[in-house]
RNA sequence: GCCGGGUUGGCGGAAUGGCAGACGCUGAUGUCUCAAACACAUCUGUCCGAAAGGACGUGCGGGUUCGAAUCCCGCACCCGGCACCA
């Protein structure tokens, strides 16, 4: 503790000075108060958290945080940044006439929770469970209002119960298309058994249910189903064990978590249909209240491209290509499949055809091998040395030839790994004229460039003199005509129409709208997370469990720990920690057909399964028959005025997770509610992404981190232990030696000085550097505030029953009328900077301050500093919490000065001020600003041109 | 490469077309004190000046306007996201 801090000061002179000790005995005095009095208890409309009528009558406000994974490091002081503003805010929304739901659950399955667990050898529920402990009495320390009977962890059986039951709600469903919604897998079963839906068989040929064999059946609806398992080519990450999800690789091809390398390998996994939703993930956002960059992010992600498929005839087969510039047909020289191209097989030749380019062959002898070789040396590549390599053009050709359908032209069909199977079609007519990676393989093979858009940079059309691709939407189509339809001389977008409409009528193409979002990968091999609610029967015929049977537990196991391998070894396979337990893995269950033995699914969910709806249970989190009651999720979720899909009124948290656990709980909202479940089609009306607080990191000569604790500044320079230290700005962490944790700032100068601190930093949504140094600032706010209301030598109160003069009404009615604003538009740093403003204006009045200031001054500050105003409202003799009081509302009689001043400027420089009457006319203004003896010497005898007058805060004189 | 956000005193920041620097930190001086700390008061953008006062000033260059930190155009730098997506 240092010398100079206040809050340590001898409390000899002062017995009853605010100190860092009274702040501690305060604020504990007051936590245990409120929780036992259930301050902070939002009533439901009913059930068993149904409470006073005339609360729930009220506006409701869901005020919610990210909810946070409890890490063993326990928390910094940039963790509670986002809880303490919505706790803020919760607090302001509740004095102005709101039932204000505000919690905070724990998300406690996944990765890190089970690489510490691993790592210190105690189970991860042990682990996690303490942690938890531990960051909720950290958590508790800061006063943050929430409503502890709706907290929990995913982790807890009775809240994955209903995380596995969406699981099978979303497994028994399908996405009708011409209705744009899911049903119930049961409707689509009904549909088929009429007959009033065709069974789809292979190669387009329809068969009747009623002749399907179970296992057939089953894999029918697997087509179907949202949640699916199927053979695809998947993330593997060989360095932590698992598979991952597209949203968790890295663009370098890493692993989010531990940055291993990652590959792509065939491997059966659970999906999720996410992609049925892609148009409605796309319009519903327009709706959203979420800042602009998310919302970009997200659409990004979902990446909507309009163009068309186009067929080309190879060997009885026909590829289908996916372009957004059919305009550009006449110049496909070439076809490129991705390497796992399953129509690849089918064409392939046993022998080169005559005279075939070496180049092409790759050395190989026939074209199976080449194939075969190629498709070796792809798989083997990681993601990073594929992207490393991305300007050196690989590939082979396949033997086989395709017909351009536009011009009958052969045209040779590749290999390359340019072209991924998950996008698109898997395959690409490649117009190596206007596409700079299509150019690139042409040179590389030597492969012809036809010239189909007039140059507009005076390159000309001699294509072999070309050092790049041409590719500007703004130039002329030429050489791109048949004998039915032309294109030349049409600009691009009227080009587009013209062919994707003869393609249509042709019967080889059609318009069509493809995404970048593919399916949710939904399966990890991991121990700690929810268990799937699926087992096998003998046929390896997937099914649900019964929701009787929920929550389908995890096993008590020994051995919990994945089997990770060699980073960088592609050649390996995931393995399931609980496929290691036959025991719990082959069961004989009754699922309404008799016993019978079945084996159960042995991967867990992702981490982010839990996360993908907890919005919804803080609800109504005791409900052991529903997952939430309908009229309580109505009443704090449903649609209103403003926020046409409901959802939760103000969601805070890292920007982090643009398109991960957000698009996630969207994605999820929306099957729950086609499903009819819930009333709110999109989970968080409003977004607000907090900064991050950041620190500074000071390193040695050897680029390693010292304690910031212990550096020390001398003329600008730091020093460590005597040696000279680099200082730049980082994230705080233990590992960078530079965290500091709110219990030490809480020890130091009370849980009120840091919510101050934090939220006085600067604007909620931009980061900013910790400073240890200037936390004292917002002590000493708090310390004149005492000090203006207690004596500080007899712990009396000195406020007086005198009324208050005008001068200090009008600076308190600006100041509420202000930090009402302010808090109301999450500018807690400006709020704060208004009630300081006022606050130390009543210094002057400190001894004999009116009480009709003095307790609108403790309730501006209670949402802010709620202990201290809790505090000084039961000194100011009242019984009752301030948190239920009402905020003051400013007189607008009050609001407004006496007298303003007003600057009178020439030629825009100010020249001088005068005191007037805000109501002055634009008139009377102008005349008083002209007389004013500065103005008429600074214009030194010239005429005026014109006059500005902008009363009453301004006059503008241009001199002639 | 593409997209988004930003650049204001010694520091965090305020002002979103009308007094640049609210509020806080730091620093200086004074009051109180035997002394210090705390507290209180005054000052604290730069330059010139003893002062009064004046000039300059919001990353850089231009523009619009009576008036620009704020709007427009160009540039530099920083931060974030995406990227072989056909």
């Amino acid at each position: 503790m240092s010398e100079t801090n206040p809050a340590a000061a001898s409390e000899v002179a002062a017995p009853h000075r605010y100190t860092a000790a009274m702040a501690v005995d305060i604020e504990a005095r007051w936590q245990d108060f409120w929780d036992a009095e259930g301050t902070y208890a939002a009533p439901n409309p009913k059930g068993d958290l149904a409470g006073d009528p005339a609360i729930v009558a009220r506006p409701k406000k869901f005020i919610m945080d990210m909810f946070p994974y409890p890490s063993g490091a326990g928390l910094h002081v940039g963790h509670p940044l986002g809880y303490i503003a919505t706790d803020v805010f919760a607090r302001f929304q509740r004095m102005t006439g709101h039932n204000v739901l505000h919690t905070l659950g724990f998300d406690a399955f996944g990765l890190p929770a089970e690489q510490y667990a691993v790592q210190t050898g105690t189970h991860p529920r042990v682990s996690t469970e303490s942690n938890i402990q531990n960051m909720k009495s950290q958590l508790r320390r800061l006063g943050l209002g929430h409503d502890r009977r709706r907290s929990f962890a995913t982790i807890d059986p009775e809240y994955y119960k209903w995380t596995q039951w969406i699981f099978l709600q979303i497994f028994n469903s399908w996405y009708d298309t011409e209705a744009d919604r899911a049903r119930p897998i049961a409707e689509l079963i009904a549909q088929f058994e009429t007959g009033e839906r065709a069974v789809p068989g292979a190669d387009g040929t329809t068969r009747a249910w009623q002749e399907l064999s179970g296992a057939e059946r089953a894999d029918v609806l697997g087509e179907y189903r949202l949640a699916y398992a199927s053979d695809a080519p998947v993330n593997w990450c060989p360095g932590l064990g698992t598979v991952l999800a597209n949203e968790e690789v890295t663009a370098d091809g890493r692993s989010e978590r531990g940055n291993f390398p990652v590959f792509k390998a065939k491997l059966r996994q659970w999906n999720m249909r996410i992609t049925s939703y892609a148009d409605r993930l796309l319009d519903d956002l327009t709706e959203l209240d979420w800042p602009e960059a998310i919302k970009l992010q997200q659409r990004n992600w979902i990446g909507r491209s309009e163009g068309a498929r186009v067929d080309f005839p190879v060997d009885g087969e026909n590829i289908t290509v996916f372009t957004t510039r059919p305009d550009t047909l006449f110049g496909a020289t070439y076809m490129v499949l991705a390497p796992e191209h399953p129509l690849v097989d089918k064409f392939t030749p046993a022998a080169w055809p005559q005279s075939t380019h070496d180049v092409w062959t790759g050395g190989h002898a026939t074209p199976t091998e080449a194939v075969a070789a190629y498709r070796a040396q792809a798989g083997a590549k990681s993601d990073v040395e594929r992207q490393a390599e991305a300007k050196d053009k690989t590939g082979v050709f396949t033997g086989a030839f395709a017909t351009n359908p536009v011009n009958g032209e052969r045209l040779p069909v590749f290999i390359a790994d340019y072209v991924l199977m998950g996008y698109g079609t898997g395959a690409i007519m490649a117009v190596p004229a206007g596409d700079q990676r299509d150019f690139d393989f042409a040179r590389a093979f030597e492969l012809p460039i036809t010239c189909i858009v007039e140059p507009t940079d005076g390159r000309g059309t001699d294509t072999s003199t070309w050092e790049n691709a041409f590719g500007s939407y703004d130039a002329k189509i030429i050489n791109s005509s048949n004998d039915e339809v032309s294109l030349d001389g049409l600009p691009v977008a009227e080009a587009k129409a013209r062919i994707t409409e003869w393609l249509a009528r042709k019967g080889i193409g059609q318009g069509t709208v493809n995404f970048r979002l593919r399916d949710w990968l939904f399966s990890r091999q991991r121990y700690w997370g929810e268990p799937f609610p699926i087992v096998y029967d003998e046929d390896g015929t997937a099914r649900a469990l019964p929701e009787s049977m929920l929550p389908l537990e995890l096993p008590e196991v020994e051995d919990y720990s994945p089997r990770t391998f060699d980073p960088d070894d592609a050649n390996t396979s995931p393995e399931t920690p609980l496929s290691r337990n036959a025991d719990w893995v082959n069961v004989t269950l009754d699922l309404g057909d008799g016993p019978k033995k079945y084996r159960r699914e042995t991967n867990t969910m992702p981490n982010w399964a839990g996360s993908c709806w907890y919005e919804l249970r803080y609800l109504d989190p005791h409900n052991s028959e529903q997952l939430v009651d309908p009229e309580i999720e109505r009443y704090w979720m449903g649609p209103r005025e403003g926020q046409p899909h409901g959802g939760v009124d103000l969601y805070v948290g890292g920007a982090e997770h643009a398109v991960l656990h957000l698009l996630y709980a969207r994605f999820w909202s929306k099957v729950l509610f086609d499903l009819g479940h819930i009333s709110s089609a999109e989970p968080f009306h409003k977004l607000y992404n907090q900064g991050m607080i950041q620190a500074f990191v000071y390193r040695d000569s050897r680029g390693i981190a010292v304690p910031a604790a212990e550096v020390e500044e001398r003329d600008g320079e730091y020093y460590y232990a005597g040696e000279k230290v680099s200082r730049l700005l980082g994230k705080m962490g233990k590992s960078l030696k530079n965290a500091v944790t709110p219990d030490e700032i809480c020890a130091e100068y009370g849980a009120d000085t840091l919510r101050l601190y934090e939220m006085a930093m600067g604007p909620l949504d931009v980061s900013r550097p910790w400073d240890t140094r200037a936390v004292v600032g917002q002590f000493r706010l708090l310390q004149r505030l005492w000090r203006n209301i207690v004596d500080e030598a007899t712990g009396e109160i000195t406020v007086t029953g005198a009324e208050p003069d005008e001068e200090t009404l009008r600076a308190l009615h600006k100041a509420i009328d202000g930090v009402r604003h302010d808090l109301d538009g999450l500018r807690f740093n400006t709020a704060i900077a208004k009630v300081t403003e006022l606050n130390n204006h009543l210094t002057k009045s400190r001894g004999s301050l009116p009480r009709a200031i003095a307790e609108p001054l403790v309730l501006l500050v209670a949402p802010l500093a709620p202990h201290i105003a809790e505090e000084l409202w039961r000194l100011l003799g009242h019984t009752e919490s301030v948190v239920h009081q009402d905020f003051p509302v400013a007189d607008p009689a009050y609001v407004v000065d006496e007298s303003v001043t007003c600057v009178v400027q020439i030629r825009g420089k100010v020249k001088a001020r005068l005191e007037v009457s805000p109501s002055i006319s634009d008139e009377e203004l102008e005349k008083v600003a002209l007389a004013d003896e500065k103005v008429v010497a600074a214009l030194e005898g010239a005429g005026i041109r014109k006059v500005i007058v902008r009363a009453p805060k301004l006059v503008n004189i241009v001199p002639a």
